[in-house]
DNA sequence: CTTCAAGCATAAGTGACGCTTGGGATGATC
DNA sequence: GATCATCCCAAGCGTCACTTATGCTTGAAG
């Protein structure tokens, strides 16, 4: 089995035609090339060398050897520099799953920061709500997934690597010229007897909990999964509805007002990854970069 | 530094998509396949592989080398493969130098046999006198020498390896009509009064001396280098000459004789390589070759 | 001719590397 | 829930590779 290190110190000493001077070109002492030599002849199976007093030829084996080995070593390099180029973050692909008003949000900020601090990194965006973003993940359909929870809770993440980015509230939104619009603070139960617009359904379940939990059930007379459709029908008047702070911040109220909600109800919005992609450069850094969007926000 | 050793694993990783049947098919066990890619990893500076749950999935680093090591590890089988021809005879080159009656006799004969058992060895055959092929020898301009001595001598071959070959005769060669065309054995000094053909300088300084130690200078009036001409001009009654038995075994003597000459002059033939050389399998062989042949004869 | 410098080979010692065995944890399957 | 397959981890051990030290050969210079 030839090995690349001997072709590295075959080459060598064809290059400068001694033993001595291929060991102080590799860095190491004479009797390691020697030996060296000696190991890949054994290997070889013939003499690759004629040591002829003091010249030092190369034998018809030797001349084949020394042809392949230029082109396998430059093959060897050029794999190297390319890993190390994605080790470097000087290449790289990160593949991120978001939820929409994550990608609206947070993502935007997170890539601005990736890029300009490493250009040669490139992001692929696609967006899917949690249960999905995690299933694509562990199938390694991406490297990053965005998502959030409801509180801590059992949580179905521990092979996972969790980074935690920012919690959401929930915030109300009423009609502008609705009775609630001017309050600073509304409990739940004051918004009963409401016509409720809901958003996608993990936002929808935990309405219904809450709602439960202050003794009624909500009449959800719209349901849609499109954040902006939700505020534009409230801001029509024809309801009210709990949205995350942050899927407000994108979307322009208009004829629409937000109240804070009692009791408070926040979601986590985490940053996820498998634990060896973790280690990535590339997604270590959009993880980093993620981070630092959520904190100054 | 990337080894080879390291790409066949991952090669075989990414093939069969498991460590064990990785290990299966490299003929070790599953904790070296283990070890051997982390200790890649470690090397390349970032994960190659994604072990997630059952599955193994290779990262973009890892694709990438995947993708380099094809190229490299069928460069290193088609250079191993190029040298084991050559060290097993089925390719592979040997330059022969010969003097001009040894590559008439021995050599064709050598070459034959070698050609029949090893038709991938190629043989290319170049005239020169003792002297200048044992430099060509020395200065790496050819692989093999048939050379020639008279008596063992000093021997200026020490650090040669020196395969005898068979001892060659000196046989005189008279005209038809002479008056010792019929004799069994000749002294020298009979052809003392002779007119003298010489052939080439060597053999020529051989007859010299081998005259005046009978106790006369030969008048030489005639000197060629080559032997069928000597042949010739002897066969034309022009003179006497002494010649290598072997030197005379490919012409036909027309119009000349040969006589044995007392005393008996003796030159052995040998073939001489360089030390290293011998260990080459197209070097030994061609050696081995021209030992029958000589035996043959 | 002797001396000197340079280069290669060899031997012994040392450290690291790689492989194997055995045990434990995890995930898929029946 | 038991079982099988797979992988990681730790320990033990053999081998490999490098270094230092030494001797030998060669070619050049005094």
């Amino acid at each position: 089995m030839i090995e690349a290190r001997h072709l590295r110190v075959l080459r060598a000493v064809a290059a400068t035609g001694s033993f001595s001077a291929a060991a102080r070109e590799l860095g190491c002492t004479q009797p390691a090339v020697s030996q060296q030599m000696k190991a890949l002849e054994a290997s070889a199976g013939t003499p690759l060398l004629v040591r002829t007093g003091r010249e030092m030829r190369l034998t018809q084996a030797g001349e084949v050897l020394v042809r392949h080995a230029s082109g396998i070593l430059a093959g060897l390099t050029a794999a190297e520099e390319e890993v190390a180029a994605i080790a470097g973050l000087r290449a790289g692909r990160v593949r991120l799953v978001s939820f929409p008003s994550g990608s609206s949000t947070l993502v935007p900020t997170a890539l601005a920061a990736l890029r300009a601090d490493h250009p040669g990194t490139r992001v692929s965006l696609v967006e899917a709500e949690p249960p999905r973003s995690v299933e694509m993940l562990r199938e390694g359909d991406c490297d990053v997934a965005l998502a959030f929870r409801y509180g801590p809770g059992p949580s179905e993440w521990d092979d996972l690597v969790v980074r935690p980015l920012l919690t959401d509230r929930l915030v109300g939104l009423v009609p502008e010229g609705h009775r609630l619009a001017g309050a600073g603070a509304v409990g739940i139960g004051e918004l009963a007897e409401e016509s409720w617009i809901a958003g996608c359904p993990r936002c929808r379940r935990q309405l219904v909990d809450v709602c439960e939990r202050a003794g009624f059930t909500p009449r959800i007379d719209f349901a849609t999964d499109d954040y902006p459709a939700v505020v534009g029908l409230v801001g029509a008047g024809l309801g009210v509805a709990v949205l995350p702070e942050l899927a407000i911040e994108s979307v322009r109220p208009k004829g629409a007002r937000t109240v804070t909600v009692e009791p408070a109800v926040e979601r986590e919005i985490v940053a996820l990854t498998l634990p060896d992609l973790a280690q990535v450069p590339a997604v270590a850094a959009t993880l980093e970069r993620l981070t630092r969007a959520a904190s100054r926000a």
